[in-house]
DNA sequence: AACAATAGTTGTATGAATACAACTATTAGC
DNA sequence: GCTAATAGTTGTATTCATACAACTATTGTT
């Protein structure tokens, strides 16, 4: 008899699960990016936020949910990797913009290309039909995330 | 569209999709998780393990992917908070069992019902056949996850 | 009975994530 | 021009996670 765990929505729901699903097998997941990256796992996340574009200082803290000093101190990682380069924020003096070099970039290809973590049994158990749906729906929500 | 990607090319291919979307929002619900419960995050996935039915601390490291000596320095700290509880294995004098407490048990239930990690846009336009689809197929992967 | 393998414990070491205080430089408001 | 707010940096402290070595107790094998 848990508690009525107060009707949300049902996508509330299923995101909890995939979540919980999701976290349940990380480790392993997490531990081959490191290894491949040779990097913190938290590093590739800020590199994984640069991606699209480049950030200034402050907005890859609120990206990646860190604070100024811990942002500063991976930049300043990340920078002498040759990964990432700081430059001065064209219209406000006090900022710098982040940007991925060629090297960063190639770093995220390298994690996409070669780091499959595998499915759990259950996702390769799942019939064609299903795999073809969640796929539509992984990437409808994958579009509307951005 | 994209070459055929082979059966279960596909099915890690869609994973790590699932994977990419849940981690990008992780980090608040971590810490949530540990603000409701006011344990160590890792703490609350031993708890979870648990939850259908005791394990040998063996069998729970192989299940949490730490070691042993991680394993037993969890539950000694989850034990002393009496969420968890040791008892001799009955068929082995080596091994021991551990299972939630009552109050272990509804710790989970309060994680489970204070813990809404909100679901990002994408999921809420969902229409409700894929709702649906996401469940059923959810619940697949769930239940052959144990 | 001797020995190797299993199950668990204790202790230690290390790297990672996180948080905070205190500081400089620039910008904006009054 | 004075002050407050913003942007970033430096340094420190704490907690977590993880890995390993070394040990005891039990079990299975020979």
């Amino acid at each position: 008899m848990t508690a009525p765990a107060q009707r949300s929505g049902e996508a509330d729901q299923l995101w909890q699960m995939m979540v919980g699903l999701v976290w349940e097998t990380r480790g392993e997941w997490r531990r081959k990016v490191s290894e491949v990256t040779g990097l913190p796992f938290s590093r590739t996340r800020v590199l994984r936020r640069l991606f699209d574009a480049p950030m200034t200082l402050t907005q890859l803290a609120e990206a990646t949910g860190s604070d100024a000093p811990a942002t500063t101190v991976a930049v300043n990682d990340l920078e002498a990797r040759g990964l990432v380069e700081r430059y001065p924020h064209p219209e406000n003096k006090r900022a710098k913009l982040v940007s991925l070099t060629g090297a960063g970039k190639q770093m995220i290809d390298l994690v996409r290309g070669t780091v499959r973590d595998d499915a759990p049994p259950g996702v390769h158990d799942l019939s064609k039909t299903d795999l073809a749906h969640l796929r539509r729906i992984l990437e409808r929500i994958d579009r509307a995330a951005r």
